[in-house]
RNA sequence: GGAGGCUUAGCUCAGCUGGUUCAGAGCAUCUGCCUUACAAGCAGAGGGUCACUGGUUCGAAUCCAGUAGCCUCCA
């Protein structure tokens, strides 16, 4: 093994990753041990990875391998889903550069296209995932575009038709211009703009005068197809049973009334537009007007605008207002802020439009899936995620599902000339349904959309294991199915709680009649270190590639978990990964300086060192326990916190330094055995959040010959054994000893290298001759004495209820001395006093608990036998 | 506009069912150290009116109400 003086990770990071892989450890079949399972988020297949794609997937390896090393059959699957809007913007994008339209290829032509584009390039995301270490099963890689998972698609869709839960309607959808296709509410993202606010002039037919009527969106009045006021408005009683015409086109239009106007906002009077807004559509079923609608799919004016046809939207706007102005309609403009939305894919302004869509009624399955997470049995993580998960489930709206792409699964809806529909799995199929439903049919057409996505993402906790059972709730399943689902985890995004992790629930629901996984722990969104959400335009997102580069696997993993309290979003700073590359610099240190050691057997076991061992021992159960109970909560970033101190103070500082023998001096058998042994069980403890250099020190000859399979990866994970207390309290004592004997040197300026005189008064049981060499190896005395008086001239401190004096060459500073010890019987008497009202307080006595009234004693029992000592101490010096 | 959350040291966060003079950790800062494992280090030190105002209580960072500021989701 190389001595070099820092740890290296990059060779580390690729020799055990295959050896890993060559060794099939992340490889999972079921046996008859307890399964682990945890099904990755599937990245979009277009992706590259982020720092959101690092947080998470560190999270989920953490939790993989430590169930691995728990004895758990632990299985990590992973894949990509197809991401149908993204990867067609950008296969579409790339054929263009290459001087090919889309709408010159046909359906099969494009598609080739598509999948030579995400063979090439798909799929780089898990090829980055191998280099954090991810341990996935890559033998169970999936794609939510795989033949078999696409029949689950299929099957899911023709399902849910059957039993009604899909169906097919004229409804408003977000459409969105760019991509040409209709998206969810969920792939909606709002935004705050700045935009204008129109006030334009409607002539009343039929008579002189006109109203104004204030608009964000003039481009559309050649839509209009009413004008609303409310019934209570008395500026506009005049104007009931009116009508008005639009501006430009001199369209009749009728006065209606609803009280759904607001008469502060704008003029109180609102122009209906059933086709292009959402509330107006809803208001014109109300009020029965008709719908015209004047877009193009790709936002530009029809021929039903009149005017201006052909134009795109937003150059539209410009115009109308222009011509508003020259035709004297438009009063004025203000400058308006409101919210609008933008396709999550294509940031393109959602056009609200009317389309006939396919669509999965959301209400009945939203029932028993809100049951879940209310009655606990998948349990959110932080749980203060279970009133929005309610509120959304309870006002849950319908999931429009179809898409007008091609990269996807086409929805088995088959045609005929009439334009009735079934639905079938496949051409055969649609003929008998349509022959068993007395309907004619020449010619069969599938419907050209595909749906969306999510469909796919919804199945897929089953549909890795077992497509086939996704639309067959009466299949039993295969082996796999049977074992590995439910999963245990879920590590996602608070932001896809309802879009994925809901309607995975209820796809599990429908299919398996369980939740697909017990808790889901949601991470926060990761953040620059002033609070920016990390973004590809604003460049502020580190490259996680790089990071690995600069501070090795181990260390960004560290980093990642040490700024990322569940559910909250974390300001994340390369400085937490330096830390992290620190740390694993100091194991590796501290392991050379073990390694380094040569073993005397003859050499008998000191008293001290002895002490130390049986310390430690119960240091590191004291630590496991807690540390057990962190991850149990899921609180990894306390974990490895705990772990970090354990390591780095607890074991390098204290431990090592205790036994460590003078310079090329020999060790005893004994405390080198039980320290490679401590070593060990640190790896293990360890390994989970720093795979590579675990594993790395873990082959170390110091170790003896391991077995081709011997891995930290498999070994067994520490279980907490006994702390004894007692033990635990003494050794605090000692190191408090050792501390102030630091000080006072550090106060004086004293070489490490001058050894000091120590008398030690004891008023405790405590057996000191048992740590005497460590006091003397840490704090540099000699000539240490048992002394029954005090010493005067000596600077003294307390620890526990003893007494320590060391004498310095020259005189002490009495002065100072008396200072010291003054303040301290002023916080002594205050801290006294304040417990001595507590316990004179009646009600205090009556009300608290016993062991708490108990506890109050103790303290001031305590505080008056130090006071005592101080007490006399200062009389010495006077 | 509706719902929820947050506010503790310079920064990022702990603080479980109120109970040590309770105010904590890590990082950063400051002071000494090239002490043969580690300067990516060692030994120490300083630093906070727990957002604000009231209330409940023997006792409040912790429970309740209101105020301010920030964030998220929904309309």
């Amino acid at each position: 093994m190389s001595i070099s003086k820092t740890y290296n990770p990059k060779e580390a990071e690729d020799k055990w990753y295959s050896y890993w892989l060559n060794k099939k450890f992340f490889h999972s079949e079921p046996d008859g041990r307890e399964p682990y399972t945890i099904v990755i988020p599937p990245p979009n297949v277009t992706g590259v990875l982020h720092m959101g794609h690092m947080l998470n997937n560190t999270i989920q390896d953490v939790l993989v391998r430590r169930a691995r090393m728990q004895g758990k059959n632990a299985c990590w699957v992973p894949g990509t889903d197809h991401a149908s809007i993204a990867t067609e913007a950008k296969v579409v994008a790339m054929l263009k550069e290459q001087g090919i339209e889309k709408k010159d290829l046909t359906r099969e032509g494009f598609l080739k296209h598509a999948w030579d584009w995400k063979e090439k390039y798909g799929g780089i995301i898990l090829k980055q995932l191998e280099k954090l270490g991810a341990s996935c099963d890559w033998d169970r890689t999936r794609f939510t575009m795989d033949e078999d998972l696409s029949v689950a698609v299929r099957d899911t869709f023709i399902h849910l038709y059957k039993k009604g839960l899909i169906y097919r309607g004229v409804r408003m959808v977000n459409w969105d211009p760019k991509g040409m296709t209709a998206v969810s509410d969920e792939e909606v993202i709002r935004k705050e703009v700045n935009q204008k606010l129109y006030y334009i002039k409607y002539k009343i037919a039929e008579g002189d005068g006109h109203i104004v009527i204030a608009t964000t969106r003039p481009e559309t009045i050649m839509a209009d197809t009413a004008v609303c006021i409310n019934p209570n408005d008395e500026r506009y009683h005049y104007l009931k049973g009116k009508k008005v015409l639009v501006p430009l086109i001199n369209r009749e239009i009728p006065v209606i009334e609803d009280e759904y106007v607001e008469m502060d906002f704008g003029t109180g009077c609102l122009k209906v537009t059933p086709a292009h807004d959402l509330n107006d559509y809803e208001l014109g079923l109300k009020h029965n007007l008709p719908v015209i609608d004047i877009l193009n799919d790709d936002g530009s004016l029809n021929e039903k605008a009149e005017i201006l046809i052909g134009e795109e939207r937003f150059s539209a706007r410009k115009k109308i207002a222009r011509l508003l102005e020259d035709a004297g309609q438009l009063e004025k403009v203000e400058d308006y802020k409101s919210q609008i939305g933008f396709s999550e894919r294509t940031d393109a302004a959602i056009e609200p439009k009317l389309s006939l869509q396919w669509f999965v009624k959301m209400e009945e399955m939203a029932k028993p899936a809100l049951q879940y997470v209310l009655e606990g049995d998948v349990k959110l993580i932080p749980d203060k995620f279970i009133n929005t998960y309610r509120h959304w489930m309870e006002n849950v709206k319908d999931w429009c599902i179809s898409r007008q792409l091609w990269w996807g699964q086409r929805i088995p809806a088959w045609y005929n000339e009439k334009g009735e529909w079934v639905v079938a799995k496949d051409r055969e199929e649609a003929a008998i349904e349509f022959r068993n439903a007395g309907k004619n049919f020449t010619e069969i057409t599938q419907d050209e959309d595909v749906v969306d996505t999510w469909f796919s993402s919804w199945l897929w906790p089953m549909s890795v294991f077992d497509p086939s059972v996704c639309g067959h709730p009466e299949q039993k399943g295969n082996a796999d199915i049977n074992y590995y689902y439910p999963t245990n985890d879920l590590v996602t995004a608070p932001e896809i709680l309802f879009f994925w992790v809901a309607r995975m629930i209820m796809a599990g629901h429908e299919f398996r009649g369980t939740a697909p996984f017990k808790n889901v722990y949601l991470t926060g969104i990761v953040r620059d270190k002033i609070g920016r959400k990390m973004s590809k335009s604003l460049g502020n997102s580190p490259d996680p590639i790089e990071l690995i580069s600069k501070f090795g696997a181990d260390g960004v993993r560290v980093g990642m978990l040490l700024c990322s309290p569940a559910g909250n979003d974390l300001m994340f700073d390369e400085s937490y990964c330096e830390q992290g590359r620190n740390f694993a610099n100091k194991i590796w240190n501290a392991f050379r300086l073990v390694k380094g050691w040569t073993v005397d057997p003859e050499l008998v076991t000191e008293a001290c060192n002895e002490a130390s061992v049986k310390w430690f021992e119960c240091r590191f159960n004291e630590a496991l326990t807690s540390i057990e109970n962190d991850y149990q909560q899921y609180r990894l970033s306390e974990a490895l916190m705990s772990v970090y101190k354990l390591v780095w103070d607890d074991f390098c500082s204290w431990y090592l330094e205790m036994i460590k023998p003078a310079y090329q001096q020999p060790i005893d058998q004994a405390t080198f055995d039980a320290t490679k042994g401590f070593f060990e069980r640190i790896l293990k403890l360890l390994h989970p959040v720093m795979p590579f250099l675990t594993e790395e020190l873990w082959h170390d000859e110091v170790f003896g010959k391991r077995e081709e399979m011997d891995c930290c990866i498999v070994a067994p994970y520490p279980v907490a054994g006994e702390a004894d207390a007692v033990l635990l309290g003494e050794m605090e004592i000692v190191k408090q000893v050792i501390s102030e004997i630091r000080n006072i040197r550090n106060s004086k300026q004293i070489s490490p290298k001058e050894s000091l005189p120590l008398v030690i008064k004891s008023n405790s049981p405590i057996k000191y001759d048992d740590y005497l060499g460590i006091i003397n190896k840490l704090a540099n005395v000699s000539d240490v004495t048992f002394s029954n008086d005090k010493v005067s001239g000596a600077s003294s401190f307390i620890a526990g209820r003893d007494e320590f004096f060391v004498s310095l060459e020259g005189n002490i500073d009495a002065e100072a001395e008396r200072e010291r010890i003054t303040k301290e019987l002023e916080y002594l008497h205050g801290f006294l006093k304040s417990v001595t009202i507590k316990l004179s307080n009646e009600r205090f006595v009556q009300n608290a608990k016993p062991e708490i009234v108990e506890n109050e004693r103790k303290k001031q029992a305590d505080a008056e036998a130090k006071i005592t000592i101080l007490e006399e101490s200062l009389k010495m010096l006077k």
